[in-house]
DNA sequence: GGTTGGCGTTGATATTTGTCAATCAAAATG
DNA sequence: CATTTTGATTGACAAATATCAACGCCAACC
């Protein structure tokens, strides 16, 4: 279950925000007092879509997922979160509710942060509201990549796209344990459970990748490269 | 070809942008004599994914397309713009890129804006910068819901949708001219042309709409929503 | 007035993808 | 240790969707 504490300080976090990179003391001490840390286990629900939006999370540890809940109960993963990174959600500056749900893929440590004072933080400091805009901005240019790969791609190209993901933006290596289900990379590539599965079979019996359960290895990186951009 | 002017005073242009509202008369004195009125007949590109993004745009009459080119030389439509509306694009605070082309669909006429005056307006302006955020969170917002609806739902629940958005979002009417073409509007639904028309032909046998040639008139609206909804 | 080219339409067919049911293995539970 | 439960896997099949080819229509052009 869900344990909220505010014991950490911010400022020796090792996962903590490029924000407090731009920030005067005074508002660092300001965000470390008003910050709740909470834990969430493997599967639990962070935020969901539809709830009112009164703070921002900032992934501490593990790994969380932002996705939507569509028709039918399909979710679609729109993209991983690591520690040290932000969820705001566009909701922000429009209705105040959440647009897409943040859930804990492995056990996860986060921090809530108050949005007024988020608010308030980014619109009295130039330099941070250039570098929020500029995040945000590269959000979108990957919200767009990520259209044309699921409304274009066929499911060899984005089950391909998605290995290179994962091993590039998340797991950081070309040998990882992937720790989200089957089923996670199916809501990540837009398709069923079971044809996710198919691919990767395939994959494997190419010697693209290597896969023992959740042990992964990518072998032929340039042959992924290639499925994925041929579609 | 395109015809460039400056003759137009934004002060008492019908479809000037929200922004005028915003800022003090001399800015909009700068704003006037810097913009640039440029015309393009239907078909013409205005400006192209993967140029250098030096100016935003400003729609004045006409309707112009949001689109990648993506796999296959396939587009896709992200949305229509209508006079009034600012186009500028993520790679504004990124990589002064175009991650999008915009095209015109019918003949438009648009008002170029040079990206640093734009940016410094919003910069030094606060409600202004609020108003921008916002619109900008409104169209992420919507983006989200794209992204499901075109992986997520089967062909004829897009093209519902796809009705009813020309219908209330842009021609603003349930009877009117359907100045895109069926390339277009499975460009914007991520289907193939054929599809499109087969599943418009379906609709019209059904009596939800009623289609000749280019005239298209909205029958049974709770009819629509309910395909699109299904999914 | 013939011709060309683009767009819309249709039917036949092939491909892609999802669904369903069964099985298996590993992990959690008692 | 037996028993559930959960996630992964596979095969057979059905549904959704794209592709290809052909044709009609209309406007632009020579």
């Amino acid at each position: 279950m869900a344990v909220f504490t505010n014991l950490g300080k911010c400022d020796t976090c090792r996962s903590r925000s490029f924000i407090f990179d731009l920030i005067s003391e005074q508002d660092r001490d300001l965000l470390n007092r008003s910050k709740q840390e909470v834990s969430f286990n493997a599967g639990e629900i962070i935020f969901k879509q539809g709830a009112m939006l009164t703070h921002i999370v900032c992934v501490t540890s593990g790994l969380a997922k932002i996705y939507f809940e569509g028709v039918d109960r399909k979710n679609l993963i729109l993209r991983l979160v690591k520690p040290s990174e932000l969820v705001g959600g566009p909701g922000m500056f429009v209705d105040q509710r959440h647009h897409y749900s943040l859930g804990a893929v492995e056990d996860t440590l986060v921090c809530f942060i108050e949005l007024g004072l988020y608010r308030e933080l980014v619109f009295r400091n130039k330099p941070l509201a250039h570098e929020v805009m500029a995040r945000e901005s590269q959000h979108r240019i990957e919200l767009y990549e990520k259209l044309v790969n699921l409304t274009q791609k066929q499911m060899p190209g984005r089950v391909a796209e998605a290995l290179l993901y994962l091993s590039k933006q998340v797991y950081n290596s070309s040998k990882f344990l992937c720790t989200i289900s089957r089923q996670e990379l199916a809501d990540l590539t837009a398709m069923s459970k079971e044809s996710a599965i198919r691919i990767l079979k395939d994959f494997k019996e190419n010697n693209l990748v290597s896969i023992e359960g959740n042990q992964v290895e990518l072998l032929d990186v340039e042959g992924l490269m290639s499925v994925s951009a041929r579609g």
